[in-house]
Parts: C-alpha cells; sequence; structure tokens
DNA sequence: GACGCGAACATACCATGAGTACGGAGAGAT
DNA sequence: ATCTCTCCGTACTCATGGTATGTTCGCGTC
C-alpha cells in the first residue's frame, strides 16, 4: 500500500517543477526568485530546499521535465515505423515543432548550457534529443541513403543548425512559413547528400 | 589639445572592459561580481557605475570589445580580394578561428543571447558577424555560384551550425582535427550547393 | 597663482534574493 | 499511546547589484 506521505511529497514536488518551468520560461533563470516559484506552488521555501538541493538542481528538474516530454514524442518518431529517410524527415519535422514551444526553447535550447554548464547540458542532451539527431543520421548512413560523413561532427552542426533555426521560427511574426522555409532548406540539403542510387555500393 | 583627463578617464574604462572581458569569460556573467571586476581594474565600484549605468550595460561593453575583434578580421577577408567563393571559403575557416577564442566564445556566442536577451543579441549581431555571413552567402547567390535559397533563413542555420560547431571544437581534446572535419563537412555541404556550371540557368 | 567648477572617482549604505538553522506537525511504525 | 522521522514553515545570515553622497583633482578663469 502506498503511503499517504509518499504522495503528498511527490505532489508538492512536481507542483514545485511545473512552478518552475512556467516561470523559468516566462522570466528566465536569473530573472525568477525561490520565493515566487514557491509561491506559485502554494508552498515555502523550506519545502523547495527539502525536495532540491538549490536553485541550480531545481532548474535541471524542469529541464528535465521539459525534455523528456520532446524526447518522447521524437523517440516514438524515429524508432517507429517507416524507412530510415522517411523516419528522418518525420524526426526533423516533429524537432522543428518542438522547438515552438517556449519552454522548450527557453530552458533546454537557450539557458540550459548556460545555467548548467556546457559540459553537463551536452551530457545530458547526449541522452536525449542530441543523442535521438545522432543516432538517425547514423542510420541514414548506415542504410546507404546518405554519404558517410562523419557522424559526431555533423550531428553537431545539424542540430545548432535546427535550434538555432528554431529560435528563428519562434520570434518571427509568421512561425508557420519561416518553419516552412526552413524544413525546406535542411531537407534539400539532406537531399542532396542523399545517393540516388540506394544500392549502388553494393554492386 | 587632448586633455589629461580625459586620457585618465578612458583608460579607467578600457580597463574596467578588459578587466570584465577576462572574468566574464573565466566565470561567466553570473559567476562574476562588480567588485571582482573594479578591483581587477584597481578602482572601485564607484568607477564602474560611473562609466557604465549597470552590470548589464558592462557585459555589453565587453560582447562590442570581443565581437569588434573578429568582426574586422572577417570584414577583412570577406570584402578583400578573390572570387565570392574564394572569400566564402576564406571567412568560414576564419570564423572557425575566432570561434577558438575563449573569450568570444563564452561572452559572444554563448552567454550574450541570454543575457541581452535574444532580440538585442540578435539585433547587435546583425550588424557583425552575422551579417557578415548573411551577405557572404547573398554573394554567392549572386554570384551564381549556389542556388538560390532563402538566404536569412539559411545564413541563420549557417551561423548556428557553426557557433554550435565552435563550441565543440574547443572543448575537444584535439581541436585542431575535429576543426578541420567540421570545415570539411562544410565546405562539402556547399559545393553540393554549387552550380557546376554557373551559366546553365541562363541559357 | 588662487579659485571655483565639474567630471571622475571613492565610501557608505540599502534592498533583494540565495542559502541555512532550527522548530513544529503529522503520518506511520512499535 | 508514544516515538520517530520525513516533510515543511519561520526566521535568520550573507553575498551582491544598485544608490546616495562625499571627496579629489585637472582645468579654465580672473
Amino acid at each position: 500500500m502506498r503511503s499517504r506521505r509518499l504522495d503528498y511529497s511527490e505532489s508538492t514536488r512536481s507542483a514545485l517543477v511545473d512552478s518552475a518551468v512556467e516561470l523559468f520560461t516566462k522570466r528566465g533563470y536569473a530573472g525568477t526568485s525561490l520565493d515566487e516559484i514557491a509561491k506559485r506552488a502554494r508552498v515555502t521555501k523550506g519545502a523547495l530546499y527539502h525536495h532540491f538541493s538549490g536553485k541550480q538542481a531545481l532548474f535541471e528538474a524542469a529541464f528535465d521535465q521539459v525534455e523528456s516530454l520532446v524526447y518522447d514524442r521524437l523517440d516514438k518518431i524515429m524508432n517507429g515505423d517507416g524507412t530510415p529517410w522517411e523516419r528522418a524527415l518525420g524526426g526533423l519535422n516533429a524537432f522543428i515543432r518542438a522547438c515552438l514551444d517556449p519552454a522548450y526553447q527557453r530552458i533546454a535550447i537557450h539557458e540550459a548550457p548556460v545555467v548548467m554548464g556546457w559540459e553537463r547540458w551536452r551530457e545530458a542532451e547526449e541522452r536525449c534529443s542530441f543523442g535521438l539527431v545522432r543516432s538517425g543520421l547514423q542510420s541514414l548512413i548506415d542504410a546507404g541513403e546518405v554519404e558517410p560523413v562523419p557522424v559526431e561532427v555533423t550531428a553537431r552542426l545539424l542540430f545548432g543548425a535546427l535550434s538555432s533555426a528554431a529560435t528563428e521560427i519562434a520570434s518571427s511574426p509568421d512561425p508557420k512559413k519561416v518553419g516552412a522555409e526552413i524544413e525546406d532548406v535542411i531537407v534539400r540539403m539532406l537531399v542532396r547528400l542523399r545517393r540516388t542510387e540506394p544500392d549502388v555500393s553494393i554492386g
């Protein structure tokens, strides 16, 4: 039988994380005070410091929350049905749409490298969205769909381009249009890397 | 006759900026106190607040300092001798090397969007390195060297990819090697966009 | 060459917010 | 019933960005 205490505890913890995600998204890390976050979650700093070791730890919890949502969506597509090429295009589209979420954009893409430190951010991304981008690219190469480029750096270039583009999209007056443009440019790039005759290397 | 007072004033101002660049690079914006910066410049906060309206303003001065150095180098190459294609490749190489400077990387690329706010950062970059990337791409298109892609978004993608790659390079155990790899991938991308027969569209 | 003026600083202070110490309350074990 | 230990609130400390005010000194003026 699950304890009542544990329910309460977990509930306040997730309330704190939700509150943090909302406020960090709206006012940024530096512009948000712990009292605000606690107040919005209807607790005090005491509760906050019971669940998290500090402001950074709370931020990382918020980061995980936001990141995991995107990861799940991407994972379903990238490791789902269809050819590697179809899955890659689907993942591309999903990632661009994910980047339109203000929370993901500000917390996971923009502030996380600064707040958590680039090393730690990279480590986390390795297991999340960036990992999917790389494995997707790897699949394309393995399947002989694209030229054998250096995977690590190319994936990094792709990820950087995409996340930077995401900001452009979100802050544009016509996000839909810019988003389509960007997707178009990326796809054209990929197509150019594509081997037009998939099985030519075997023959 | 230039006043002695002005010499002194300008000297302390630049000392403050130099100090800020150094400390912001080493410990980041949030991790650096104004007292530290002032102390390193052998003045007090009074002097600092006489020259700058606050911490953000000082950061922007540091940003300008770091950015203008890179801009000058890039400008000489991008608007110098050679064909548009040669100048683009030269600029690419110079930008990657510039990104190896820890100050440029941390201040101008990583922290500036967060500290100054993305809108303001974009505005500043518009007049600096990003502006050169875009105009370089535009030149390539005008010269018929590459396909007519949407300039704005493609430039943004390129800039994002490059600055993201820069971090990868700098934090790698073998920067020279990774740098060469990245340059190689980008060049291959550009080559693929290149029109092999420049005048084919006219006929 | 004294003198006043104002820019260029220094000093002392305030306000905010992150982090800490400690007390209390209540759920669950004995 | 009492005991314990997690969970959380209250009341602090301390660092730091920003402000208000005092002080110096180069420079033009007489």
